[in-house]
DNA sequence: GATGAATGAGGATTCATTCAT
DNA sequence: AATGAATGAATCCTCATTCAT
């Protein structure tokens, strides 16, 4: 008589197995797709690797191409997961700022596949949807905004406008992550976001010459 | 001594209406693949675009990875000829360097369908070739090593190792015109190329700032 | 000797629900293999009709194909029961013979997916079986032979093989049912009964135009 | 210098080439849909019987839609042409329509795959296209309504509504032609047309029983 | 030199059917 | 008894490439 009983007759839907099942093909799929290129892949090369039927995806994503998107989107997400708790305790900008260089380069080090789905996005997909990672960099750009307002007021960053520098810093985290990923650098990553951050503070002029010019 | 001299009797074969129409293909391709992808261009629609048929093309490029590949090429060694006329004439080392920033924004906003072939290459071609725009980059930096030697020596330029600085510029160029690209900015790059070098060159902390940070 | 007493223990079949649920299948099948034609009829849209599982389905009917067959048999049954109630209780052949044009028009006119799933039987089913809309034709044609003698022996219709118009009228009736399908007829079935009716009763010729053509 | 020396550079196109293969192929698509039904029909199989590639035939027709619907819309044209001709040179109206109604079943028994082509239109493209059938049947019947208009006057026809009798000529027709098709009947054709014309002409009652009928 | 014709080798997607729960 | 899960077998259509004219 309990409710319990009342349940549906037959095979109770079993919610964990097709979650486990989504996560398990967009796995897969993030490595096949990010090895042989989205139009180069057969699902077949991704049924394979998991052992399951190409009809199978099927039942957990509507076609290639919503279960391509949806990898990519996964690849943001914990780029955002890893990001934020990166940042996680650290009060002080400038140190949350190092960090975040960090943890970005270290990020895409560790997961090379997911640099490939974001570049390919853009290549298949340039006019069906907007790409993801950019979306997402905007949204992670936002608050620093103000953190920099804040630094200036307090005289720690130059009184240039905030602007310039959200145009400069991301592109060339952007940069970096793509280049290391495209030409096979040895550099360990702490090593290249240490210098990134010293250049981003300090630029690369001495005093004089900075005097200089400023006279000039 | 004279090339008419040596005449072989018969219609000369026309090596100039051969390369003309090689540019043509290669112009066309250019914009084509940079459309719709290299996977997703159907040779046919390259063929439309110039009134020939797709064998035609055949004649002049051995396959489609091949046109494809001359054009990614073709876009480098423009890029090249670009940069280097930019330099021409100005001896001050960091005074053509802010003209080499320009100028590489400058050509990439004015030829985005090369963007995209440099892109397409490495989606589609990582494991038979290495990416061109990324073996002319290197021989780009080369001659700036001792360039900036020269400047750290003047003590115009910081005692910071030039490779860090080698490491650092040509990715913060290469993610500027890559978003650039991606998403769609609005900026004039010449503003754009102002902030990269004001930051480059000064970075973003205040004297006081970096005094303590030295101090600390 | 009553069924009751010979009750085996345990929870007997429920032969009733069963029939039920086959027929409530039926019903479902009917109306969607009839808008979308066999081929194009996937089995999950029938479950999602009937809020069941494909597999379900399966319990009640060993295959599509037989799914169909039921379906198409279930429609000329229910034809058939419907002709023979029009002509219960009326002695007169003649008299009969209308109701049965009457009731056969408005069968097709109310179940319209009953001569889709005739016409798709023929379609799909052409070498693997006798079409059951014919075989029962057969069979509904044969007691009117006999009736047709007896008319002709007292003089009430021409003295003409009873094969002539027992070829004819069938056809006639089949050709208006499936046309009234397939072209949006607006005109009532009844007006379309009385115009059969009358043609194949006068036939078209006046008296004098008969007189001249026996002559000729 | 003459104009023909002119000529577009290359292959000349072969549009009697190109014509002639469009015709094998709709020979071929015409018997193997017959056979097989549209859906059940695989491409492949008409290439088979043609010794040609499926792409190919993809180079002459768009799709399998655009293909199989132009085999139905030449079968209807050849319906066309066979009735016209049987109608030339034929100015008494009752004789003309005798012949019409021999030509067309005469055509259907020698081009059964053509009715099938005309079923299955029905049944794959209900909602898509008018049924090219009924479209051509129209057009064909148009024209007598004025010639029955004209038997009547002259007293050759009973004084009926002209629409009852095309109401029901054209079904009786289709009606016949289709179950010929569809049960194995042994009957000629020309006797199957002689009792239809025998039928439509002098309708299965004697004279008696019309008269008293008249005056029941 | 250039073109029309032809095709083989795929690759995405669908669906009837089976089976474990 | 009923359902969710899984899949093998199809089948449409595409396109780089070749070849005869």
């Amino acid at each position: 008589m309990k409710q319990a009983l009342k349940r549906r007759p037959g095979r109770p839907k079993d919610e964990d197995l097709c979650s486990r099942r989504r996560e398990q093909i967009l796995d897969a799929a993030s490595h096949v797709f990010a090895a042989n290129s989205y139009r180069n892949t057969d699902l077949q090369f991704i049924a394979d690797r998991l052992e399951l039927s190409k009809a199978s995806i099927y039942r957990y994503f509507d076609s290639k191409e919503k279960l391509f998107l949806a990898a990519v989107d996964r690849g943001v997400a914990r780029l955002d997961e890893h990001i934020s708790a990166s940042e996680a305790g650290e009060t002080d900008p400038l140190k949350r700022l190092t960090r975040v260089v960090y943890a970005y380069l270290a990020f895409f080090r560790a997961n090379p596949h997911i640099v490939e789905l974001l570049i390919q996005e853009r290549v298949e997909f340039k006019d069906r949807k907007e790409p993801s990672y950019f979306v997402h960099r905007e949204q992670c750009v936002e608050p620093w905004r103000e953190a920099f307002r804040g630094l200036i007021a307090e005289g720690r960053v130059r009184r240039i406008p905030v602007d310039r520098i959200l145009g400069v810093l991301p592109d060339l985290l952007y940069g970096t992550m793509v280049t290391n990923h495209f030409v096979d650098r040895r550099r360990p990553h702490e090593e290249q976001a240490r210098d990134i951050v010293d250049i981003l503070f300090h630029g690369i002029l001495t005093s004089p010459e900075k005097a200089q010019r400023g006279a000039g």
